[in-house]
DNA sequence: TGCCTGATTGCCT
DNA sequence: GGCAATCAGGCAA
């Protein structure tokens, strides 16, 4: 397994080459498919988050597709709205909103533009940073830190401000990385916390994982 | 302008 | 298992 170092005060230069030691990002191509298409490759991939107080990664081990206008659970349904123009643009882009009065929760942008296809990370199991974590999020247990939508937001320091993102140049606060170890067996659930297209199996997640969110 | 709902979390009983 | 915290987006008036 490969590891990343985290030093406490990061420079720059530092940050960067701890980022840069957990892979480049992945490509425009990787996000610009259908939406269902992408999760089965989603699973595994490393997101990484650069903030001056150091970096924080994880592997994302559980998300749900939102495929667009014509998913009635999906902010992008009601189209183009100020909130869901990012999803309607270039896919591999950041879409981060504020949920519930207090919690950040991030979404990946995929599909063609035009389709506001996206999916929401809903859990990580932390690889670097994990005292960083700790702090932010006042948690012990590694199982604590990213298993839910709004934890791992936390725990990496993802913030509103890093709603639109570009993830596939490396030269924002965020990315994702390719894959550092083959993931287990991949089931499928219908999603989390909404209340319309509720039987639709939209849910990803790796089987066995602690760090899966519960409910 | 005002009301209601929500892709949540964590504490309390 | 119940519920409070807390606020922006979307829609009705």
């Amino acid at each position: 397994m490969r590891t990343a170092s985290n030093p406490g005060a990061a420079t720059p230069a530092v940050a960067a080459a701890a980022a840069a030691d957990l892979g480049p990002p992945l490509p425009r191509a990787f996000y610009d498919r259908p939406t269902l298409d992408v999760a089965p490759d989603l699973i595994g991939t490393i997101i990484v988050c650069r903030t001056p107080e150091g970096v924080a990664a994880g592997r994302i081990v559980e998300v749900e597709a939102y495929l667009g206008r014509e998913d009635p659970a999906s902010h992008a349904y009601r189209g183009p709205t100020p909130r869901a123009k990012i999803m309607y643009g270039e896919a591999g882009h950041a879409y981060v909103y504020f949920s519930y009065g207090m919690h950040a929760c991030m979404n990946v942008v995929t599909d063609r533009e035009g389709v506001g296809g996206a999916f929401l990370l809903r859990a990580i199991e932390p690889i670097a940073g994990l005292d960083l974590m700790r702090r932010r999020r006042g948690r012990d247990a590694p199982k604590d830190l990213g298993s839910g939508p709004g934890k791992l937001t936390a725990a990496l320091g993802i913030t509103l401000a890093m709603n639109g993102t570009d993830l596939t140049t490396g030269a924002g606060p965020l990315h994702l990385a390719a894959r550092d170890r083959p993931p287990g067996p991949i089931e499928r659930s219908v999603r989390i916390g909404i209340s319309r297209a509720r039987d639709l199996p939209y849910r990803f997640f790796e089987a066995g994982n602690p760090c899966v969110s519960r409910r």
